[in-house]
This record gives C-alpha cells, sequence and structure tokens, in this order.
DNA sequence: GGCCGTCAGGAACATTTTGTTCCGCATGGA
DNA sequence: TCCATGCGGAACAAAATGTTCCTGACGGCC
C-alpha cells in the first residue's frame, strides 16, 4: 500500500505535523509509526482508525478511495485546531475553548 | 476488531453470500477468510480494499465509521470549539491552534 | 567551536501474526 | 448412501511486525 503510506506523508505535512508528533499523538513510537510511513509495515485495522482520527481523515480517504476533501488554507486551519482537540483531555479542551473564546471577546472591545 | 469480523459477517448475509462463496470472489483460500470472519486473523490493507469490494462496501463502513451524529459530552465541545473557531480570523485561528499545541506539549512533560 | 533537542532512517534481531494444512462435523440434495 | 458444500479447531511453517541500537542532519543556544 505505497498510496497509504504517501497519504500518511502528505496529510501530515498538510497539518504541519512532523511524522515524530503523529506517532507521539497516536501513541505509537516513533519508530514504529516510520515504518508506517516508509511502507515497510502496515498498521492493524485498529491503528488504521486511531492514525486516521489523529490526521482528521478516514481509512477511506487514507486508502485513497474518497477524493481528498476541501484543503483551503482556512480549511487546513480548522482541521488542525480539531487534531489538537482531538488528542487532549476534556478539562483540557475546555479550556482551549475558554482561551478562544477570550480571543473573541477581546477582538470586540 | 470485532466490530470489522462482525460487519464482514452481517454484509455478506445482507447479500445472500456465503463466506466461502465471498473468499471465493476475493480470491483466498476458504480458510483465510474464514480466519477474518471470526477475529482471529486481519487482512492488510489491499485485502480490505478488495473485500470491501467484494462486499460492495468500504474500509469506512466495515471498520464501523460511518456512525451516527454523536452528541456525547465530547462531541459537544468539540462543537463549541468548532463554532468558536468559525467566527475567528486566520490570525486568532493560529493563536487559538498554537495555545492548544502549548497544553498540549506541557502535559507531555 | 561545542552541546542539545528534534527529526529521520538503516540494520539486525526477537516476537507476534499470519497462512496453510489436515482434520472433523453438520446439512442437503441426488 | 454418497457427494458437495459450509464451517471451524489445532498445529505448524512462513511472513510480517515491533524493538533496539546506531548513525547522521539540522537548527538554536551558550
Amino acid at each position: 500500500m505505497d498510496i497509504f503510506a504517501n497519504n500518511l506523508k502528505d496529510r501530515a505535512h498538510e497539518l504541519g505535523l512532523s511524522n515524530a508528533e503523529v506517532a507521539r499523538r497516536v501513541g505509537l513510537s516513533e519508530r514504529r509509526y516510520a515504518h508506517y510511513v516508509s511502507g515497510r509495515n502496515e498498521p492493524d485495522l485498529a491503528m488504521l482508525l486511531k492514525i486516521a482520527e489523529v490526521l482528521q481523515s478516514t481509512p477511506n480517504e487514507l486508502l485513497g478511495l474518497d477524493r481528498e476533501k476541501a484543503d483551503g488554507p482556512r480549511d487546513i486551519l480548522i482541521d488542525r485546531l480539531n487534531a489538537v482537540a482531538a488528542v487532549m483531555t476534556d478539562d483540557d479542551l475546555q479550556a482551549a475553548i475558554a482561551q478562544a473564546e477570550a480571543i473573541l471577546a477581546m477582538r470586540r472591545k
């Protein structure tokens, strides 16, 4: 599945993430995840789902079934935000929301 | 991935196909495909695509990804985050992302 | 200059997973 | 009864995976 390996690489780059960072977010050793990116190994199905979530994607997309979605600069930013949110605890997520809302309120003053 | 195994079984039944028949159509030995259905083994990614095609489905479906609109406490938070993000400028959005990533980094230390 | 921290990848090895083979058992025609 | 078909257990050989160790590149910092 060269397509899969390439999509891993491309998608992480789109989100501005290093492969090492993706590995940490997924909860894998850097080396192990690197094997997926290089195409040497393939993840099992449960891991495929986790990776897709961290990359704010889906198995269909990563496997080249679905056409890539909107990739405008704004869409990328939203994806990046959701990618972080996906790996945060509920409490930290609430903190992040509060901060974002604070920024918004400040702009309106 | 018990969900996957169950979906294989259910989908084949929906189509009125025996597992042995699906195995033949995919081009696998009956025994090998049976291992996927029982959940003992998992197919590699290329095989996942072939199986999905024969079952007129997709990896997303077979992996149980396309479920209904989730409205758990977590999903509400994500919705709130996106609601704020939607009305932020690109610059402020980047700031929010940076803050969220900083929280993440802090938790790892 | 040296020293860190991060990222990335090669190679070898131990381990796990997978695929095959052989077997048995049940069912439903012909 | 005999045969075809579907299904599944068990054991083994083969293949894929995950880990470990090591190397190098790059940028920031003192």
